[in-house]
DNA sequence: TTGAAAGCGCTACCAA
DNA sequence: TTGGTAGCGCTTTCAA
């Protein structure tokens, strides 16, 4: 193993010297750098994260707790995620997965052994339980999700209740005197998933300031569970004539149960999707859709990890306002 | 911060003591781990992880290099990952999640750095260019498929030559004499990614041992690459009157595109899928499945790299045999 | 502009 | 069965 004094005997400096080329806390003469530049890569240095970590008390790693279930919008989470790893690089930090049922006790474990030096929190709650935790937490945090209770943290999270209005608005803009939301599963409601009752709100909210009619179901994710809305939502009167569906995974099965009872789209209704653009274009008939900003979030959360690190960041939630792109799924009521 | 000094202080004992009480290395008389083991909660104590891998080289952690990409088979990533992280836990470690195009640099930094004790790798490529590099790394690595030259290296994976074979065997013994294949995205066989190409070989070996006609396409994923892929399909002659289906973004699409096609399910063509059991039983019609068992991969994977960390642990291929269950989206040809 | 050296918190060897 | 203590490899203060 190279260390750090191996690289200064063979650049004849000291250790110190090292370390500040590398860390550029100090200024540095150009012939000394240039050496010390040259014996690390002749050596392959590289500084041990442990000794490093100890020392400085900075791990340069971001843990981030993720929901690895499969009932989730997981493209979503993946995307995230991925986003977030990159950007994680961008600053010279490493990602560090937890899983959420680790719990609480999760976060006080990897805060509190010193194995990250910042927290990300995916798949926030409403009346989140992590948040105590959170709060006194010695390390800063940034949740992706927004709780009921999130004075003194930093969130960030698609604006989900002007989401919910924007889609109402899209539709009533057409003409559309009731309209529908396929909401996520029953078991999303359940837990008080924070984004799914924020873009309820915004639904209802929208439709009552236009004096739309509106029925929301929360749907299982499966075919026969589509079904189920479909055959509610199709009894109702005034006929359903809009239909929102934040569910990724029955957009497909929705498409081809349309099909089936020879509903057009967007003829005989219209359909527009909460979900990611590339999925909201893969279908047969493209969708018009309200975009789920994974990515960037992702990058944001990081920025804004990053941002507390470096002493500047006050606590904030930040919302992403929603895109809305037509893309031919929706038009006017028959 | 508590420090071990302070929880020896607390037990009345020496701070190597409590050291050993907590790894277990060194008999502890009753009396003495019980006082260690109050004092130790009633701080709060959690040992630095830091501090930890400096002095005794290792860091708990496991580093899984995953492919985040969106095009790929995203919920079988997500179980394996969910897995791995799972059992690492079990196993009182961490994953560190590094993502796949970080390249072979990306391996070696975290070797090098000793960020992790051992590197899992997914998403492994038939000609895979990490190979060098992992076999040169210090540290014991697991890959999730298996690279042509495997040589001194631990993989798992399922067995896809086998999936393969096992899929046409199913429709051969029904009576199906010409099964196509629906394969992954062009751009998985131009990467060469390693189980698409042994399933295919499996499938072609199967066939042609039993006399069948085969036709195998890579199918882009979205609706307008799977209807690509029919129109070929139901053009062929003889008629293709079984589908193996290893995409699984394609799943709803053909089915939604066959009932448009007016091809009922197993009546007109039998649909068999290789993807988890969960999504093969969300659809329409409940598909006979070969499953892929991300979730015991992800934890045998996880398993092989604890005991090479044991020193037991010889470099081994691991393919875990195909389960097909069926479930009625198979029969005899019309 | 650079060097010397004191820790960071823990493990594991050497003694008792 | 336990204690003392020398490192592990790095950062950062103090001095020059």
């Amino acid at each position: 193993m190279v260390t750090i004094a191996d690289v200064a005997r063979a650049a004849g400096v000291s250790p110190s010297t090292v370390s500040y080329v590398l860390s550029g806390k100090r200024t540095i003469s150009e012939t000394t750098r240039r050496k010390v530049h040259r014996s690390i890569r002749k050596l392959g240095y590289r500084p041990n994260a442990g000794a490093r970590a100890l020392a400085s008390s900075r791990t340069n790693v971001l843990a981030l707790v993720a929901p690895l279930r499969t009932d989730l919008n997981v493209p979503v989470v993946m995307q995230f995620v991925g986003a977030a790893a990159a950007a994680a690089r961008a600053h010279d930090h490493d990602v560090l997965l937890l899983t959420a049922d680790e719990g609480a006790e999760g976060l006080d474990r990897v805060a509190a052994s010193a194995l990250a030096d910042a927290i990300l929190v995916m798949d926030v709650e409403a009346g989140e339980p992590r948040v105590p935790v959170l709060r006194a937490l010695e390390r800063p945090a940034v949740l992706i999700g927004v709780p009921d209770d999130c004075a003194g943290l930093t969130c960030v999270d698609l604006d989900f209740t002007a989401a919910g209005a924007a889609c109402v608005a899209h539709l009533a803009d057409l003409g559309h005197r009731h309209v529908a939301l396929i909401g996520p599963s029953p078991a999303v409601y359940r837990r008080g998933t924070s984004y799914a009752g924020r873009f309820l709100r915004g639904f209802e909210r929208e439709a009552a300031d236009r004096g739309a009619l509106t029925t929301a179901l929360a749907c299982v994710p499966t075919y026969d569970g589509l079904r189920d809305c479909l055959d509610d939502l199709f009894a109702r009167r005034p006929p359903v004539t809009g239909l929102v569906v934040h569910n990724e995974a029955v957009l497909g099965p929705l498409l081809s149960e349309l099909a089936r009872r020879d509903r057009r789209v967007p003829r005989d209704v219209s359909v527009l999707a909460v979900c990611p653009p590339d999925l909201a274009r893969s279908h047969e008939v493209p969708l018009t859709s309200v975009d789920i900003p994974a990515a960037e979030l992702g990058e944001l959360a990081v920025e804004l990890a990053m941002r507390q690190l470096d002493g500047h960041g006050e606590p904030e939630v930040r919302l992403l306002p929603p895109r809305l792109e037509a893309r031919g799924s929706t038009g006017p009521p028959p």
